[in-house]
DNA sequence: CCTATAATTTAGCCATGGCTTAGTTTATAC
DNA sequence: GTATAAACTAAGCCATGGCTAAATTATAGG
């Protein structure tokens, strides 16, 4: 059970944890952001606006409003009408948020979910799970792969 | 891997993703709005705006703005300056989404997470878990647990 | 080299979900 | 029964992240 019947966890406990979901939330666009253009920049040589819309599935003006907030946030560097780069702070990002991402996915696919669903809500859970349940993902994926 | 060295998904694939945990994220104030005030109706005999401001960690004026966006939405029912009662659908809510938490809950349990971690983690990961992984999970703790 | 098309930006709209400050209603305590 | 405290609502602010329509800049073809 989650709590026991007839209690609740104490007030200030769970608000602690929703608050710490919605810091969470807060990242995950730009997590999804670096970590696309970071993949675009590996297979095409460049990331163009164009290519980070079509693929986050928003609009080029969307893409462009939060490619801004990344730059002013320190995580990209683009000048206007150019193609998008990482800074080293965007690229460590990405370089993290890729590792869970494929942990999570690794973990899902190992545990027997199909490949199409564990590319799906990967991609969804990778901004909430913690550094001490990733550990306990990568011992159970090493664990089933022997 | 994700997706193979040198090559990504196709775009309109990885865009569908996107915007479908966009979609998820719409959903999750009502289903954690609905669910603590499930349990405060359990516990307490009713849910009052004061407690549900308190567990959620946010003013009083938020939490009242939110409930009146669900009672728009057909998932709450209050008169003003009175407590908070859940719809049929509300009700249905609450309990799709009690039982998705526990099953997330008790599938890091199982595989060995601590319990605070746990309950942390659940949180977030609920709302991003589909149909089924959630089988996968359910499953899991059933082979655990023998 | 110029023109058409593609890429990008600008401007302005909207909903969500935070906040504060101030006012109103309800409940409590004396 | 009324004063005070607690609960709730109202009004108005802000950032994020969606959108469309229109303007601007870059690029490619003839």
């Amino acid at each position: 059970m989650l709590h026991d019947e007839g209690s609740l966890p104490e007030a200030h406990e769970q608000a602690a944890r929703f608050s710490q979901v919605r810091e969470a939330h807060k990242t995950e666009a730009t997590e999804d952001y670096v970590e696309l253009i970071d993949d675009l920049i590996r297979v095409n040589g460049e990331a163009r606006l164009v290519d980070v819309a079509s693929r986050m599935g928003v609009t080029q003006p969307t893409a462009s409003k939060t490619l801004a907030r990344l730059q002013r946030d320190g995580f990209v560097n683009s000048e206007p009408y150019r193609s998008i780069f990482l800074t080293d702070q965007g690229k460590a990002l990405a370089t993290e948020s890729r590792l869970r991402h494929e942990i999570v996915f690794n973990f899902l696919l190992a545990i027997g979910v199909s490949r199409d669903t564990a590319i799906r809500d990967s991609e969804g859970m990778e901004h909430h799970v913690s550094e001490e349940t990733l550990k306990v993902f990568k011992k159970v994926i090493r664990q089933i792969r022997k």
